[in-house]
DNA sequence: GGGGCCAACTTGTTCAGACAAGTTCTCCGC
DNA sequence: GCGGAGAACTTGTCTGAACAAGTTGGCCCC
């Protein structure tokens, strides 16, 4: 917590959870939190910028804002790595490697990796869990610089993402999301325990470093009845899009 | 167009369109975009967090902000409204109402709609189309005061969104979504036009009015070989949070 | 009681300046 | 040629001020 804007997003975060402004209810004036703060009104308006981004709170110009919801959503570090996410939630997350191997980077692979078709990448194909449960099938393709350092980790490591900033200080900065359902495989059904043809959530990614560089793509696909997302959007921000196939 | 870092921010966005600042390269410095434009920093500032917030740019302390992507997100006008969706795809939306009937608010209703339990909301049915194929299946729930609005509606009409704004100014201002696989059920098949059991991608979402009011909850059903989602994040702004079953 | 108008209030926009904190690049010495 | 130190650059934070634009609530009149 360094910054007093952050600081004052915080409180009021916590303020709306304990349900000290309710669902529905008007938020202070801005200039009223100012003085309460003992800030000017930019790092105020800093602040309530965070909720409004957050889906929290809402906002127009001649009203006061009103608080939409209560419950804060996860960080971008919970939705990054499964790991922290479980963790997140108090339960236990396990993994294994099913199969792993490098294979020339296909036109798709280059395309979204931003490497030259045929670079050797790495192809990891891997089984999560809740509590020892498979929920998640992931097949990611991880570019070639990074392929190395992924290659040595164990099979069994609960969190790639914390073990790949440990050894190279490399973190996930940005993420590109793409959201539909399939029918399980044969494949998929024997490794996440359901029956053939069954719904599955499928989520194909790519993950980018603070510089803007790729790190790797991932199709991943969810229990149904497991795991569900949630996104809020309002007029001004649109996290969110609906997409045509091909 | 109203407001100055509008503008800018539109225009930095067609340029990175036409490919003026590339994929990977980097946007000129704050202080040289607010001398080219003739305004102040502050100004610049608030354009591209606009960028920053649809995923276009990262931006980090120290550095120069990097271009991301160059594909536009659509807007939340067209994520409200299938209609508008279609339209700037250059589509026609079609759509009809299957069934359409009042029924007294269960506590569920009540909670999502914030109405008392038994007030009688309107559910209808729709199946919605792209050039007359159906793609979407969209169970609605209405609260009581803007029911009347809807219940008038010719069934065939594309755009809802658009004729209760027209005939009542409402806005819907606000969104929260929540994305699952499900395989599809006899009617939902039926009414699709796919298999039984194939698997579609569900959002239930609740829309608000601008003041923060309730106003329908929804349970729309995709074809999933015909729309999916996307959603960008970043350690900054996320909107995508993942959920456990219940 | 209802409708309309106005004043007070509140958020949005924009400016100019100052300092903090992080990154990048150059130059120097080895 | 390579690495390290440092300067120059760039974004982040914060202040204080002024005006624009939209909302709300109260008052008055019919």
């Amino acid at each position: 917590m360094a910054t007093r804007h952050e600081e004052i997003a915080d409180e009021l975060r916590r303020a709306i959870d304990r349900e000290q402004y309710t669902v529905g209810s008007r938020l202070p004036a801005e200039t009223e939190l100012a003085a309460r703060y003992a800030v000017s009104r930019g790092t105020v308006r800093q602040a309530v910028a965070a909720l409004t981004a957050e889906g929290l709170i809402g906002s127009r110009q001649g009203a006061r804002r009103v608080v939409l919801a209560s419950r804060r959503s996860q960080s971008f570090a919970e939705l990054r790595s499964f790991a922290q996410w479980a963790a997140a939630m108090g339960r236990e997350a396990t993994g294994r490697v099913a199969a792993q191997e490098y294979r020339p980077a296909t036109a798709q692979d280059a395309s979204r990796l931003q490497l030259p078709e045929g670079t050797p990448v790495l192809h990891v194909l891997r089984v999560r869990g809740l509590d020892g449960e498979p929920v998640l099938l992931e097949r990611t393709v991880y570019a070639d610089w990074i392929a190395p350092a992924v290659e040595g980790i164990d099979p069994h490591a609960p969190s790639v993402t914390q073990l790949l900033f440990d050894t190279t200080g490399l973190v996930f900065a940005y993420g590109e999301h793409v959201i539909d359902a399939v029918a399980a495989g044969a494949r998929d059904a024997e490794l996440l325990g359901v029956r053939r043809s069954s719904p599955l959530l499928r989520v194909r990614r790519v993950t980018t470093t603070r510089e803007g560089r790729p790190v790797e793509w991932s199709d991943d696909r969810y229990r149904s009845d497991a795991v569900s997302f949630s996104v809020h959007n309002s007029t001004a921000s649109n996290a969110l899009a609906r997409k045509t196939a091909e």
